[in-house]
DNA sequence: GACTATTGGGTAATCGATCACCCAAGGAGG
DNA sequence: CCTCCTTGGGTGATCGATTACCCAATAGTC
């Protein structure tokens, strides 16, 4: 079950030639060196299985070609998807590996943070798993090179977003392009994301002189949690009763609008003729498969990954600040 | 923003003592010392802020404390979730850190498990995302000390999977303690654990002596996908207007249960009271959201993981074999 | 009081890869 | 024929932590 370790001294010794040559021949494009010799090398390192020991590189170079990622839980969790995907394609392509830690509740920063540390990565970044704002110690403000999907209070870190009062607003003047009027919001109270998804759209309806027709918290609880009662069915009720039954419902997130879904069906209202539905997140299983498809603004996650690892990877260090990226339109069939 | 990091003989210059001694006191929890030099090198290297080295630690022991996992595509997965955390927490408390590394379409396994061959893992797990077959190179089969939510094609390995056929059994010995005598199951199609599911479901109703009220698949292509395009909603009418209507649907997964939910919604039926509806997988921002909450077979992902870890790290290796591990109902309201 | 354990701690080698520097051979130019 | 430069490649130091081995001082024993 283990392997034993093929070294650049195994390959020298069984070409005849020094340590050094090897290194040369297999990493070092550029030393000066004969074909012959290059290619033996090559050969024999190929034949004997020689896999690089990046400790060994490590120790000499002072870091391993890692990043570190410093989640809060984000990396088992499905909105993570997008963000390590978008680290680890602009990872390799600089020849790097992305070292996921999870920061498990309970433990400080300074902790995971440290347990990174020992593995000596190039860079670091916080991710965290809903838009919020994290407070970093001083110590350690430092050390870490990107926020993401979330800002260090201070504002000492770069800070990469979601642009969500951008996204709320162009999601409404998306409604009133398709004629809707008269909108109504189940949003997640309490939370960061949805007070700016909440200022995008009030200003978005008021830019268009419309009145909105009432902007509901999906949960009973002040933080938005799935644990929580659900408020939505009754939301949706009370809304179909009153005088000024909506013709759009706009979503906090795609699980909320998965119970709009629910609740339209029971009133047997159809989704898009009698009331459209649009949302936020774009969580692909659960969008993608209601029934009609729902239109849905999806999360920059992957950019905001690619986007970190520039930064992080990039040889001039740019000043502190907070980068809003944009949602993009999902339309499906739902609004 | 890159900190300067701090060595053993940063520390010892500064105690006035040897590097050794230094070693001794941080790591070395049986070296001779005296009480008062091992606190007053703590102190200076916490002044310091001293973090270990690993990389150079790995030089010197031929491993890093690092479990690598190579993936088709899973840590980007919603089910990777409890597998991850099962890995972490068993590898966390072993000193281990997990290093997860995506397999991406198009390249080799070889080449994946180089990759992460080059960190010098202490060990190498690999997993899938669905429940299947893989076939790994003869010059490889070594190299991987277990094999997770999949089976190595030549049984090489130790492999852990879903007991899909005894989940199937349980669910349906579930329903017909509930009073549930007609069931159709809608299936997964063309995947090993839809095959071992619907193996388990006509084992079961044929221990009970009844006959089903019909399996189908759940979309039209031979193997599952979140694209192909849907049967469920037509299956579903079908049964519905059938002689024999069903009194519950066993689905494949969570998803086809949603959509499963939405046409009995749409045909005014009500769930648990006219039909049953049962399923696999427990992914759980579905399942739990439903209206009712979805009863279903939870995947002993975490269950993997953590045994995973325990394979991996035992002192003696095992014989390659196959494990089953059960699955465990969820019982929420939908039976 | 001499002799042996025991304690406290230093010295130097080691892991694998890299790198600054040196050396030898051979060709070009005067 | 001598010097200079280029090419091919070796020597030895280095990174940081660990470890086998050694040495000095102290304590304990007869």
């Amino acid at each position: 079950m283990r392997i034993v370790a093929v070294s650049l001294s195994d390959i020298a010794e069984r070409a005849g030639v020094s340590v050094k040559t090897v290194s040369g021949a297999l990493h070092g494009g550029s030393a000066r060196m004969s074909d012959d010799t290059r290619q033996k090398v090559k050969a024999i390192a190929e034949e004997l299985g020689y896999v690089t020991n990046l400790a060994a590189r490590g120790v000499r170079q002072g870091w391993l070609p890692l990043v570190g990622v410093v989640s809060d839980g984000l990396i088992t969790s499905p909105f993570a998807t997008e963000i390590v995907r978008g680290l680890d394609g602009a990872a390799r392509s600089a020849g790097m590996a992305v070292f996921a830690v999870n920061h498990r509740s309970g433990q400080s920063i300074g902790s995971v943070l440290d347990e990174v540390q020992q593995f000596r990565p190039r860079a670091v970044a916080y991710a965290a798993m809903y838009h919020k704002d994290v407070a970093l110690p001083d110590r350690l403000a430092g050390a870490v090179g990107v926020m993401i999907n979330c800002r260090e209070a201070a504002g000492r870190v770069t800070a990469l977003v979601p642009d969500e009062e951008g996204g709320a607003r162009e999601i409404v003047r998306y409604l009133l392009v398709a004629g809707r009027r008269r909108i109504a919001f189940i949003n997640l109270p309490g939370i960061l994301a949805g007070m700016l998804r909440e200022m995008g759209f009030r200003a978005a309806l008021e830019e268009a002189g419309i009145d909105h027709v009432g902007v509901f918290p999906a949960v009973r609880r002040s933080v938005y949690s799935d644990r929580a009662p659900s408020l939505v069915a009754s939301h949706v009720e009370a809304l179909l009763k009153s005088g000024q039954r909506p013709d759009a419902i706009l979503c906090g997130n795609d699980r909320v609008a998965m119970e709009v879904y629910a609740a339209l069906a029971r009133a047997g209202l159809r989704i898009p003729d009698d009331i459209a539905v649009a949302s936020f997140d774009n969580q692909v299983e659960i969008a993608s498969r209601l029934d009609p498809p729902l239109t849905t603004m999806a999360l920059p996650h992957r950019a905001m990954g690619r986007l970190a690892m520039e930064i992080l990877l990039a040889e001039q260090p740019e000043p502190p600040r907070l980068r809003k990226l944009p949602f993009h339109l999902v339309e499906r069939a739902s609004v």
